[in-house]
DNA sequence: CTGTCTTTTCGTCATGGAAT
DNA sequence: ATTCCATGACGAAAAGACAG
């Protein structure tokens, strides 16, 4: 979505051809507000328009229409049976999108889940590895001062 | 316990881009 | 051109936290 045309989007299968890496649309933005820090919103587009119809709603003649007609070839489909075919598809369609939403989110928690995971797992490697810094340093400044007197002795 | 405020969850709408 | 899908935005309801 983007009201003022200046946003650029990832083709949504691409998306998805590397879940890892989901979001890649260099625009998108979250913040993190839950008490356990889970769950996210966007906060890169403006505000959703109103009114007008979406090209989801968009009727179309070629469609459901068509098929009402040729159930009745003869004359034109009854408003009765037009209200239920477009009754019909309205509840597919949200149908639909119920099921893609809660798919949506799920992939979304999944995946802020796998990034919280993955930074958990990078501190503690990082914790790890100066931890053997500190030794090998120890360990060096032992040794220089060992080889240090070595050479004290020589001389 | 109850009222109030905050956070989370869910369904829906609007929209852009891809597919047909 | 039309349909389909993914996704951000929004509002309502549910759930949780907390002071009084």
């Amino acid at each position: 979505m983007s009201p003022n045309g200046s946003v650029h989007f990832i083709p949504c299968q691409q998306r998805y051809e590397n879940f890892s890496s989901w979001p890649r649309s260099p625009v998108t933005q979250f913040a993190v507000h839950s008490r356990n820090g889970t769950y996210i919103v966007s906060n890169n587009q403006g505000q959703a328009t109103t009114g007008g119809m979406s090209g989801y709603q968009m009727s179309s003649p070629a469609s459901g229409l068509s098929q009402v007609m040729d159930s009745s070839p003869d004359s034109l489909p009854s408003p009765q049976l037009l209200a239920e075919e477009a009754s019909r598809k309205r509840e597919l369609r949200l149908m639909k999108n119920r099921t893609a939403a809660k798919l949506y989110r799920r992939r979304k928690r999944d995946y802020v889940l796998g990034l919280e995971t993955r930074i958990t797992s990078i501190e503690d490697q990082n914790q790890k590895l100066k931890e053997e810094l500190d030794n090998l340093k120890k360990l060096c400044s032992l040794g220089c001062s060992n080889h240090s007197s070595t050479l004290d002795a020589a001389i």
